[in-house]
DNA sequence: TATTGTTATACTCTATAACTATA
DNA sequence: TATAGTTATAGAGTATAACAATA
């Protein structure tokens, strides 16, 4: 099963571990976030920061932890994020008087501004990510993603 | 384009975001890597040391940086984490006379035999991680991720 | 001058567990 | 007892830039 010889080319062979699904996965999200990250931090954005101020913003006053989880964020991490972004002054959090352990999130007016300001270039961006596949090929590919992770059915 | 309502669900509706692929490719890779790690954490693998143990493997001499561009490490990281492979047995460093600045890497006895007897374990995870879609989806998605990864392209 | 890799620093994200408070 | 979130700590990964050696 070894490759029994030394490489002498640059190309690098990953065997059966470049039919996986996960090595794959990995790999794709790491280039997409390259393309993302060069043209997002041009206009101030950070992906995993305003992921979460967008999807604040289109469910106000839902609660931190079905957020969280949506995102794939864990509790922890999710309290420094949130933290982080009251800090700024972008969102508030609010305890309901019906389950006083929850916290529901909303974002301020700035909050409210930061993100439609910046709507368009950030929708821009995701909708042009894929170059290097056809219009079909990449809608294929996020019905596939959007199967495989249950985005697309209720939780 | 705002949903002018307090969320009283605990769906969290994404909206356009939802159709992106680069949170789609986030969100599932560490969907995967939750399946992943969980099982991989029991035989004592860690997904990213796995991988570049593997890749070397079946590129025994090949570039420090070949194999780092294609895992998509960056350079400062390859050289910590091919230190640490190295520190623990697995991994020699070569320097080729034909350009003194490259290193080419190899796996020492003990890093072959670290790679062959998990193998099976790893390829074994690697394959059976699609629960949610079915084994044709599962084929088209890979097909899609290495059209877009340019896995299977030349380099 | 360009390339290969190293070092150093700071930051983001993840993993884990112990903890508070509410239910 | 279970759930929602917090705090604290450690580790993994990334971004960036300055650097040495070699081509």
């Amino acid at each position: 099963m070894r490759d029994e010889h030394i490489s002498d080319t640059d190309r690098v062979e990953m065997a059966e571990a470049g039919e996986s699904l996960g090595f794959l996965l990995r790999i794709a999200q790491v280039q997409a976030f390259a393309n993302f990250h060069d043209q997002l931090g041009k206009i101030g954005i950070k992906p995993g920061e305003f992921t979460l101020l967008w999807a604040i913003y289109h469910n106000p006053g839902q609660k931190q932890g079905n957020i969280a989880r949506t995102l794939r964020i864990k509790p922890a991490h999710m309290t420094k994020l949130v933290g982080r972004q009251v800090d700024q002054g972008l969102v508030t959090r609010d305890i309901p008087a019906d389950d006083r352990r929850s916290v529901r999130l909303t974002l301020t007016k700035e909050g409210e501004d930061y993100v439609t300001s910046r709507r368009d270039a950030f929708l821009d961006l995701t909708s042009t990510e894929s170059d290097t596949l056809s219009t079909e090929d990449a809608r294929t590919l996020v019905e596939l993603l959007k199967k495989f992770t249950g985005q697309n059915a209720c939780r």
